[in-house]
DNA sequence: TTAAATTAGGTAAACGTTTAAGCAAATAAA
DNA sequence: TTTATTTGCTTAAACGTTTACCTAATTTAA
């Protein structure tokens, strides 16, 4: 294109230098580079330009799903930074699954990314993917599923408060027989929310119990969870329930429903969600509301701030916004 | 990194040919080859192999909004298809604004991306940036929101019809007095579901009527949008309601509930929406239920049967995909 | 007046790939 | 045996930018 646009004949140097507004080139010249920039409809080709400056304006978000409200939210808060820094992101879904993501952090040593905001999988043990990537000199920022054997900038949310909070609002209703419902695999954050959660027990004199702690499938075949909720239920009767992950709540409602129990009257119900729509369920579901944008937001502007190289101790930087317990009538004491 | 490689003392040339499978090279040299590529853990960098293909490996989807459960299913359809060919998915959020749209598409001339996948924003009037971008070469293929002027595949879904057969269930279910809520802006998808609706009220005899038809912000201030409605319900007090766009059944719900109606009894609601909380809510709500999924997919695969070079007359692409109404209590007649 | 500094722009190399063209040696065809 | 073909590899150019270094002309300082 820059061949083209020696109709003005300058160099094709002179042509680069005006449109980065350098100090070498006069105004005048500038000027006329790039009002006819503009109208030959001049656009520089991204990968030149990557090559030759080994950056890519580009950054990378690694989630395990989409159809989320929180990571959706988060990607939000993500796009606004990226977008006010002019900045590209690739979306990469990992979908709960190791080798997908060890796949993909091979492919992002590449150079493809400046940078990487991630929630890692629920079933990541193995983090030598991740090293190698920082070994690449690619900055990392977690953000809700985080890596604590990491040294690099984190952003989460209270987990082990806020699964402390919504437990002591059961007991304050009236439970005394509460299930934990989780899924399977090794996140950080539910391990943090099951002791938020055995702490409000213990602050009881209740005595933590295995039993009431239930893994459902993180593959989202509802028919088979709601079945192993009320397999569970059947059994351990719980009066109050802990969903920890959004996608539980539908199969934790149709559960009770199915088994004709009430809810809040025979069992409550709190779950960790962002769904708008938690305040037009039947019941009203009491939520552990996280805030999703702000720690999107957050992570892209820890990472932006590594990269335009003001110097931050990445693996100092561990912030935690807090979340909110909004209580509906899913966990009211009926009267 | 291909100087590095010559620890095998062979040409750079030799090196990229047998990574890339060239029947020039011998079968023990590949192997040689392949191998301590992956020793020195060498990652070819996509930006020079972009340059010189010409060609990026990458596309763009470009859609108003992410935290809806339709575009976020269809994503996840997308990239079904983006990760089993390689390829890499750019995402840009318009907020369902013009200027940021035709801004991002000028961008997109650059050649950053092989081609694109849309939605277009409900206020886009103007296409000038859409045919810019095929003039550059850049194949799109639309997905439910289209842009009817632009020649090009798209993949829809039977607005018209399902808004006839939500209209129809409406009315079998005793409604009189039905009222259409949308918002604001231009997307066919739209007027085609309007159209839906009226061909339903004339077949019956009832005349349409302006009145019923009421439009919402589509920046999303959820209390606006709640007074709007129940202003509208306190002036024409509709028994019906058909809210044609997702995040409109949490307003409608949460006005009818401020006004003391009872759902479906005074009024019934039907609402186009893949929201998986649909079943559990106060009442569970009748959806017209989009094959976002398949809907990404089918773009996707559109795109790539474009892309490989098999010979698609892409004007010629105009896909329909059903919508299914499921009913559910918020229209089922009470006894 | 001359030397030093500044301004405005040009030259050419480099970023890391891919690929057209070429070439020697080995193999096949005549 | 000679010629044609195939095999396996090398050379070098090209993709479109950016930038270190040069140069000539002009301005400023001494």
């Amino acid at each position: 294109m820059k061949t083209l646009a020696k109709v003005l004949n300058v160099s094709i140097a002179t042509i680069s230098k005006a449109l980065r507004d350098s100090h070498d080139i006069g105004d005048e010249t500038k000027q006329r580079v790039i009002e006819t920039a503009r109208l030959l409809h001049y656009v520089p080709n991204p990968y030149a330009s990557s090559l030759r400056k080994r950056s890519s304006n580009t950054i990378a978000i690694v989630i395990p799903e989409i159809a989320d409200s929180f990571f959706s939210q988060a990607i939000n808060g993500i796009e606004s930074i990226v977008d006010q820094e002019n900045y590209h992101a690739l979306i990469y879904l990992t979908h709960d699954s190791y080798e997908r993501e060890a796949k993909m952090f091979n492919d992002l040593t590449s150079g493809r990314v400046d940078g990487i905001l991630m929630s890692v999988a629920s079933n990541t043990k193995d983090i030598s993917h991740i090293q190698n990537l920082q070994q690449a000199g690619i900055p990392i920022v977690f953000f809700d599923r985080v890596c604590e054997d990491v040294p690099t900038a984190k952003i989460k949310t209270d987990d082990f408060n806020s699964a402390y909070v919504a437990t002591s609002h059961l007991l304050d209703q009236g439970c005394k027989n509460i299930s934990l419902v989780t899924i399977e695999g090794y996140p950080s954050i539910l391990y943090a929310r099951k002791e938020g959660y055995k702490k409000a027990l213990a602050e009881r004199g209740i005595k933590y119990d295995e039993q009431h702690e239930i893994s459902c499938s993180n593959k989202y075949t509802q028919e088979n969870n709601i079945a192993v909720l009320k397999d569970h239920i059947a059994k351990v009767k719980p009066d109050g329930i802990i969903a920890t992950v959004e996608h539980l709540a539908t199969s934790t409602y149709l559960a009770c429903e199915e088994m004709k129990l009430n809810i809040p009257q025979d069992i409550k119900v709190v779950c960790f969600t962002n769904q708008i729509t938690a305040a037009i369920l039947n019941p009203p579901l009491t939520t552990i509301l996280q805030p999703a944008y702000e720690m999107g937001r957050k992570a892209a502007e820890l990472l932006f701030w590594h990269l335009s190289g003001k110097f931050i101790q990445m693996e100092k930087e561990n912030i935690i916004l807090p979340s909110k317990l909004v209580v509906r009538d899913s966990t009211r004491i009926s009267d």
